[in-house]
DNA sequence: AGTATGATCACCT
DNA sequence: GGTGATCATACTA
C-alpha cells in the first residue's frame, strides 16, 4: 500500500531513511508506470547537519519546500546535469530529507532504458541518485510533488528487510560538511547490485 | 552583476 | 585514477 502522509511526518529522518530501504518508488509521468525497489538512501538532518541543505535554518528559494510538512518531493539539479529526487520528512518547519540513491528496477523497465538513452539492459539502469531520476522521468519540475498523489509516490510492498541486511555507512561527496560527513547515514541493501557504484 | 561551487556521471588513460 | 560537462543557486559586494 501507498505510504501515508503520517510515515513521513515521523520526528526521526535516519530511522526513516533505514526503513525506506526495502520500500518502492514509482512514478506516472507522461502516464508510463515505472519505478522499484529502494535499495540505497542517504538522511539529511536541517539543522545540526552541516550536510544538508537546510543547514543553520537557511530558507531560500532553493530550500523552501524543505519546510513543508513530510511527505513532498525535493528535487534539485547538481552539477548542472543531475536532478536528485529526496523525501522530506518531519513536521513543517524541520526540514529534514532523504536522498533515494539506489533502485532495484521493477516496473516499466524499456521505458526506463529508453529514457535513459540505453539500447540494451544495463546493471547501471537506475544504479545511482542521477539515474534513477532520469529513469523515472523525475525532473526539477516536480519540486513540490505530494508523494501521497498518483504522480509519484512510495508503497510498502510488506517484505520485511532484516536489520542485518542494511549495511550504514558515511554519506558521499560531502567532504565540505567537516565532522558530520563522517556521520553513518548511508543506508545500503547488502550486496545488492543496484545501489550506486560511488565510495 | 560577478564569482564559486556542487548530495554526479561518463569517458579517458 | 583523473577529468570535464554544465548551470542554478548562493554568496559577495
Amino acid at each position: 500500500m501507498k505510504l501515508p502522509l503520517a510515515y513521513y511526518r515521523q520526528p526521526d529522518v535516519v530511522a526513516i531513511a533505514r526503513d525506506l530501504v526495502g520500500k518502492y518508488l514509482f512514478s506516472r509521468i507522461d502516464g508510463v508506470l515505472t519505478g522499484g525497489r529502494i535499495v540505497e538512501t542517504e538522511a539529511y538532518a536541517h539543522i545540526d547537519d552541516q550536510a544538508c541543505h537546510s543547514h543553520l535554518g537557511r530558507f531560500t528559494k532553493r530550500t523552501r519546500v524543505m519546510y513543508e510538512a513530510g511527505g513532498v518531493a525535493y528535487v534539485y539539479l547538481i552539477y548542472g546535469r543531475y536532478a536528485l529526487f529526496n523525501i522530506i520528512t518531519n513536521v513543517a518547519g524541520k526540514a529534514d530529507a532523504v536522498l533515494i540513491r539506489g533502485l532495484e528496477p521493477t516496473e516499466g523497465l524499456p521505458e526506463m532504458q529508453l529514457r535513459r538513452g540505453l539500447s540494451q539492459p544495463a546493471r547501471n539502469l537506475t544504479a545511482g541518485p542521477g539515474l534513477l531520476t532520469q529513469a523515472l522521468g523525475i525532473g526539477v519540475p516536480h519540486y513540490g510533488t505530494d508523494l501521497t498523489g498518483n504522480l509519484i509516490w512510495l508503497e510498502d510492498r510488506q517484505e520485511p528487510v532484516a536489520a542485518a541486511d542494511i549495511v550504514a555507512s558515511p554519506r558521499v561527496g560531502i567532504d565540505y560538511a567537516g565532522a558530520d560527513a563522517a556521520l553513518p547515514w548511508r543506508f545500503r541493501l547488502k550486496g545488492n547490485p543496484w545501489t550506486s557504484p560511488a565510495k
